[in-house]
DNA sequence: TAGATTGTTAATCGATTAACAATC
DNA sequence: TAGATTGTTAATCGATTAACAATC
């Protein structure tokens, strides 16, 4: 059973939605709701649940439990996800002290900078000198990392990491980063994924879009339509 | 001439590469040199500059700068693009402070908060009251912002913006703005284009996408294919 | 010229939408 | 039962890829 990113994104979109329903205490709900809710259509939610394994009441809708636990169960919520932001200017370090991630139960870890005034062993979370992520890496087993350097540094850390073994990137940097070119051996058979954040290249693009009138749309990643 | 989203964000990608090569004294680029760079193939890279009528030379390529002029007009870049950023937390001042993009031609030129202890008048740029938020963009013509409030009040200033005359957003929150519904008069015939930002999603769906193993993709908005 | 690259058309692929039988 | 909603199939749409003639 493969996902695809659009697929996973819109499950945990789902998620989100079905948990302040829950809190809302609401049991139940349909296809057309949740559509509603992130801007789909009815149809495409009853495929996105049936395609994991999910089936709903012919007149009921769906459960609401059943939702959680199961849309739950395949991003793997009961697992604390860690992830550490390496580059603590202005952007890592403000993602780093974002606490509201932990109730989605992601946790920042750790932050790495080059810089020595910003490191702080004391803060939580912590904020260490580059020189270390590997060790930390190891350690923590790190799958996922947030890079947020500047440009010039970016290929340097992604591929540091992709060799201490993290696998998820969100990178924040304008360079392309991309996984398969970037093992040095051969046996490196690590497929990685990056997303890319890319808020420039966003406004740039929003300025063109409100002045020709095309329909709204989505990001990466993460984007919406009608 | 309708330009779509995906479209468009290569255009900038385009852009950007072509901007680099340019600087490093390169006067011709192939297609397949554009589609490398921007992780596409080169018959998309073709099609891309074909569809906004720039033709390449069949046996030499495409000239840089004829491109730089030709997609910079297409994005509007002889324009001063100027953001407003809404809610100066963490996340807000980081973009607000974040002067690379004026090598974009992209300026910050304002924050608003809620928070007295965050204005600041005499900031560049300045942080102002929310309050004052409708008449600063009736008097500087603004036409994109970044809501980076906190969610539950993402919906009211994105509905005083709209009423103002913005057009764009960039939604750091993870309420999913909707154009369509929001106008209180029916005689609101603004259409806007939101762009989101959805940070723990990403992240969430990060951890999914390096425990399946699916291949790379991008954002949005953004995002690269191999 | 021979080789390489564009520009475009046709074929493929996947995702979205429409429709509707099954059924609660 | 009648009405409403699911689950799935078929039809549509758009985007991606393949292929290749045109041509520099």
């Amino acid at each position: 059973m493969e996902l695809n990113t659009a697929l996973v994104l819109r499950l945990a979109r789902y998620l989100r939605v079905l948990q302040k329903l829950k809190s809302l205490g609401f049991v139940k709900v349909f296809s057309n709701n949740l559509g509603d809710a992130i801007g789909v259509t009815p149809a495409v939610v009853r495929k996105d649940l049936s395609s994991i394994q999910i089936a709903g009441n012919k007149r009921g809708g769906y459960n609401i439990d059943t939702l959680i636990t199961e849309v739950g169960r395949i991003l793997g919520k009961q697992k604390r996800h860690e992830v550490i932001v390496v580059g603590c200017g202005r952007i890592g370090s403000a993602l780093l002290a974002y606490r509201e991630f932990e109730e989605e139960g992601i946790y920042m870890i750790a932050g790495f900078d080059v810089d020595p005034n910003r490191i702080n062993r004391d803060a939580a979370p912590p904020v260490l000198p580059v020189s270390e992520l590997e060790s930390f890496v190891q350690q923590h087993g790190v799958e996922v990392a947030v890079i947020a350097v500047p440009d010039s540094n970016a290929t340097e850390v992604f591929e540091r990491m992709i060799r201490a073994g993290v696998r998820g990137f969100l990178n924040f940097t304008s360079v392309e980063l991309k996984c398969t070119a970037t093992s040095d051996h051969d046996n490196c058979p690590t497929r990685c994924t990056v997303q890319h954040v890319n808020i420039g290249l966003e406004i740039e693009s929003l300025f063109y879009l409100i002045n020709i009138g095309s329909p709204q749309n989505t990001r990466h990643h993460e984007r919406s339509a009608p």
